[in-house]
DNA sequence: GTCTATAATTAGATAGAC
DNA sequence: GTCTATCTAATTATAGAC
């Protein structure tokens, strides 16, 4: 039964949640304050720690958001290509990534600052959520008509994952060098397009 | 000329500014002090802000010198390829920067922990080295024959950063997700060739 | 549940001895 | 030049009022 309490309870650590995932991706975990945080949520560093115990905690949860997001939309795009031929297949769900990727450029700034270094963090994810999904969709996405054996997964796995998202994560960088805004829908999907064929000729 | 007091000047700051470029790349600007860059250094902390006088201009300091090491290292490469065919050499180019990015992560993490922002050091990294760079080396990437505009010349270039980079910025995620090492000579290899192909077929 | 107040660390920058 | 000591500000985590 949820009461009103309950209710405002799931609201709040909702918008914290949202803003922690917000600041990591923007500033490290390092970086961001549990101040900020509670600023950008409305609320006071007080009850971050109320609600989850620790700034690590609260990481954890914040990757737990990306992720589902991820699995979420991935899984909804890919149950409605069943019966597409299998080449065209794998280019849309590389298309949906990257989608995914310029919707959501915290996923890919929050796994380069974590996959840098050896931290409980890093396993975590890993363990978690990683190695969970390159096991169900890896395989599918090298399926034995493209030849790749195991080692070439990993390769084109960090190829398709770095291509896909680097200009997204780096928009305002973007922006200044080339004059490309990476936001645009026509940049999202010349990119998105680029990528797939790029990876399946 | 150079006393044995200015030898030994440059040789500390030149230690300080290695260690300071591990650090900003190993926890980003912030999550990086001045304290463990100075220890790394075998030094103190009161040093750093003798020797540069912010964190913000040793932080500088570190972008030039990566910066240095990358035109240095890419310079030589292309200057011995002045004759190749145009295909092989752009090739061959791309190889050399994906060898660049094995054996110097901290480039890509350094770009990535700014450019997804908008402060001040993005626009002097951007303003001061990569658009120099990147109007000099691009155009000669996209040559005529490749059919490439000014908008495709950006996405290609965020392309083949990342699919060369991020699997050797994230290294100690790669082992424990896929099992493959990104330090070895062979994985540094084959992805180079990887990406080579895959941008110039 | 939510907030304010505060304790214990740690940060960058400065001052001064050597 | 190099080092130690210290200042001011910011950090996470905790305690307690409401």
């Amino acid at each position: 039964m949820t009461t009103r309490r309950a209710e405002q309870r799931d609201a709040t650590r909702e918008r914290i949640v949202e803003a922690a995932l917000e600041a990591f991706a923007e500033k490290g975990f390092r970086g961001a304050s549990t101040r900020d945080i509670a600023n950008r949520a409305g609320t006071n560093q007080g009850l971050i720690t109320y609600h989850f115990q620790s700034k690590d905690a609260l990481w954890r949860a914040a990757a737990d958001r990306i992720i589902g997001l991820l699995q979420k939309e991935l899984g909804e795009h890919l149950a409605g290509l069943e019966f597409a031929n299998p080449r065209e297949r794998r280019r849309e769900a590389i298309r949906a990534y990257v989608r995914f990727a310029a919707a959501h450029p915290e996923l890919f700034r929050l796994m380069v600052d974590e996959g840098k270094n050896s931290e409980e963090r890093m396993k975590w994810l890993v363990d978690t959520h990683l190695k969970p999904m390159y096991e169900r969709f890896m395989p599918e996405a090298g399926a034995s008509d493209t030849g790749l054996d195991a080692s070439m997964l990993a390769h084109a796995y960090y190829v398709m994952a770095g291509a896909g998202s680097l200009i997204f994560a780096v928009a305002p960088e973007c922006r200044r060098l080339t004059g490309l805004d990476p936001a645009t829908r026509t940049t999202i999907e010349t990119h998105a397009d680029f990528v797939a064929r790029l990876l399946v000729p």
